[in-house]
DNA sequence: TGAATAGTGTCTTTCAGACAATATCGG
DNA sequence: CCGATATTGTCTGAAAGACACTATTCA
């Protein structure tokens, strides 16, 4: 009566290293689709609720266990043949990481999402998704620190923001408003030389979640 | 080996009509939450994409077969108690209609949604988080206009945007910014007199999907 | 003519964009 | 001191907020 279906999780989780905005993806080794990048993903046990089964999922199959991620509901994708073997609902979730030590699990690697051209059933729809709501979200929040360390520098926000969007940022208006946006940077009283030149000093996550107003991001008239 | 789970979708059908931001909603006559208001839902087949299911369950359960209602994905709902019989993973839907006659199911009913503190399931959770959906894309998107008939004036535009946002918002500026933002909205040449007065133009909605820069809701400094 | 609503214009403030100038480190 | 980066400040233009004024209908 009632149709049936197995319901997954996958998990767009991007982080930000090496200059490149990257995705953490594994390379199929069975059909279908073998050799293609894919996304980590899992089903769900009947007694998880959606955001633990993410981050069961983040933890036991992509192998970032206790790692500092933000993560979200993205989207549900379903339509009927996006698995040939058999009909499978996802609910993908978008994970927002800072520059990890290489995941536990040896067959998980970070990826320029550039690069990612082809990506196993429709995993390329659903990262291109995740990238767009990380870059809007930037826009609007406080979310850009969730790619830094714990304590970071202006300078070094500034630099996710300009990889993340892939556009550059004047640093004098990027300081005057990240410094400024109410309840986002927390001063620690320390600073750091890791970057050269005159210290800068170190800001922690402050607790506001909404950037407002809205940072826009450049040449979108 | 795999759980296989039924999973529905809920539609939040909003409107404005008489001053209020309306929900689509049924009561609900059986246990469980007999008495309750409920969205209108229904299980996806087997064989069916997520926004076929969507538009199905607007035409078959909500009785809008064929009206203009912007359909999208809200969010997913998949904590396992949230229905009481047998877990459901819920899609839910958001959609956005003119003031239209009433539905064809005889026991589908608009109700104002801050009258809808009483709700079956999870749906007043839903429901909000469909608000706010709202309220947010009339910011930065031309969906205002999904709320007004095929030809409006800037006015009843104004008035849904008060409505949504229960705020007053001054006419001369609105006026300034809908008509000033590129593609939101497009002279049709005639006029009217419906809302007494000098007559006002009626206009069509353009093409564009996003107002930039957006129209940010007051008083959220 | 007057009430009602539509539409235009003006002033002010806020804030982003462009860029000069100063500060503080390592070497 | 010099090169590098951080931070502060200044000027300008775009756009929002507040509000005066004109325009066009109907009764």
């Amino acid at each position: 009566m009632v149709p049936r279906i197995p319901v997954s999780v996958d998990l767009v989780v991007l982080t930000v290293r090496e200059q490149r905005l990257s995705a953490l993806v594994w390379r199929r080794d069975q059909p279908p689709h073998a050799g293609r990048w894919a996304l980590s993903g899992g089903f769900i046990q009947l007694d998880e609720d959606l955001p633990a089964a993410a981050a069961r999922v983040l933890a036991e199959r992509a192998g970032l266990r206790g790692a500092p991620v933000h993560l979200e509901q993205l989207q549900t994708y379903g339509y009927p043949d996006r698995d040939p073997r058999q009909r499978v609902v996802s609910v993908a979730y978008l994970g927002l990481a800072p520059d990890l030590p290489a995941p536990s699990e040896a067959h998980m690697s970070w990826q320029g999402v550039n690069s990612l051209t082809s990506m196993a059933f429709d995993h390329r729809r659903i990262l291109l998704d995740g990238v767009e709501r990380a870059r809007s979200k930037l826009e609007y929040t406080s979310l850009g620190a969730a790619f830094c360390p714990p304590e970071f520098t202006v300078a070094e926000l500034r630099r996710v923001y300009e990889i993340v969007w892939n556009t550059p940022l004047d640093p004098r208006n990027f300081h005057r408003k990240v410094t400024g946006a109410e309840g986002f940077l927390v001063p620690t009283g320390r600073t750091t030389t890791r970057d050269g030149g005159r210290p800068a000093r170190l800001y922690r996550r402050g607790g506001a979640e909404l950037l407002h107003p809205p940072m826009l991001r450049p040449g979108r008239a």
